[in-house]
DNA sequence: TGCGCATGTTACTAACGGTAACGGAAGTCT
DNA sequence: AGACTTCCGTTACCGTTAGTAACATGCGCA
């Protein structure tokens, strides 16, 4: 059997599928979540079984379309969270670089946040639970954990602490996004400041007001 | 017309429709979100239409269903919020009522938090962005943010700090509690108490680690 | 020429959400 | 009593979806 032939078929294959990939983009991109296989297929120019014999089913164009702007996006945020200067401004930074990302592109955004679907289902156990928040979120507490775990001295337990707090900065960040994504009540910065202050603990260190009942 | 004739009806269609919410219960919890409508009105021992005529479609009776159970578990909160103690022992109170919630009744949890399916759609704009969240999530971020802004002191644009606030702890807790159900890396108190420090500053007041790079 | 193999198609199945059209059982009005 | 309305319930259907089986075609290679 000729390899460079195997090759040159495996390279023509990831070609098609890149463009295949390219075409489902567009489609999402315009249609949603609910875009169908046959629209996407439409879009390639092809019909549906090539799709599924690329991808498998749906769950897996998905998930690899996803990949590609995970991908790009947690590379952002690293070199956000890489740049040098102090931890407050970088934290900012890597807040401002995710509202700027959704705030560009929010169909993608929306893409990424959609749950998995499926991706298998098991039957004996009922359905998955603790599952629901979608890879991406999932991947962003883990790396945002293990930079604090690294580079935060936490003492004891630091490691169990990094990852709750890994996890929970990236659920604030993704919640407060999505609801000034959808209101727009004020600039980005704004965003960004208030949100760092919330992490710098300026709750805890409020008064409570004089006119109402404490808090 | 007899009035008292027609409460009486009133009374059993609202009996009816209470006895087809807790078959839709049922099988939810059984099947998860994707629980298909023919389903549910084998369930409640009937047929498909009359669910429609009920509920009007498939996103009506999700809607109703998960009423009931928002509607409980944020009356659970409130109470956590308004109990007599300082500040850091309510939130930790708040913190641990939603977890120990959603610890207890994991499907419920699961299928609050899928999003809204639809709801309606306008094709015009393509799809409804800034909208991911959960009706759930959205509620208790309103409901914080209110009790913040009425409580505590936080001076000249007290109340939009407030509101990002609001939907930012919720989103964190929600983030850290599904990380956590579907890991169980700790138990509940020390979820608590790890967040409740992430909200108390402890990661601004952090050391840089001696043997790494600084963050 | 014939073999293998990837690529493409058409045509189908099963399931879903949703609806139209019909049937019977009550009570109500004349 | 008999016609009229009003629910409650059914069966049978529509359009769309994910996914698949079966068949056709073009290519390199012995």
């Amino acid at each position: 059997m000729d390899t460079t032939h195997r090759t040159e078929q495996q390279r023509a294959a990831e070609q098609r599928r890149r463009e295949l990939l390219e075409a489902a983009d567009r489609v999402v991109l315009r249609d949603g979540p609910r875009a169908s296989m046959n629209t996407i297929a439409a879009e390639a120019g092809i019909t549906k079984p090539i799709l599924y014999r690329h991808f498998g089913d749906k769950g897996g164009l998905y998930r690899a379309l996803a990949k590609r702007h995970t991908d790009a996006l947690l590379g952002a945020l690293r070199a956000a969270l890489d740049a040098p200067a102090d931890r407050r401004r970088r934290v900012e930074a890597t807040l401002d670089t995710y509202l700027a990302a959704i705030e560009a592109r929010p169909q993608v955004y929306r893409f990424l946040m959609h749950p998995a679907e499926d991706a298998g289902q098991q039957p004996e156990h009922g359905f998955d639970v603790g599952r629901h928040s979608a890879p991406l979120l999932r991947r962003m507490g883990e790396e945002l954990a293990e930079v604090i775990a690294e580079r935060v001295d936490l003492g004891e337990g630091g490691e169990a602490l990094a990852r709750v707090w890994g996890h929970g900065i990236v659920g604030m960040m993704h919640a407060a996004g999505d609801w000034w994504l959808g209101e727009r009540p004020c600039g980005r910065a704004a965003l960004v400041s208030a949100l760092a202050d919330l992490l710098w603990g300026r709750l805890a260190e409020a008064d409570d007001r004089a006119d109402g009942p404490r808090f």
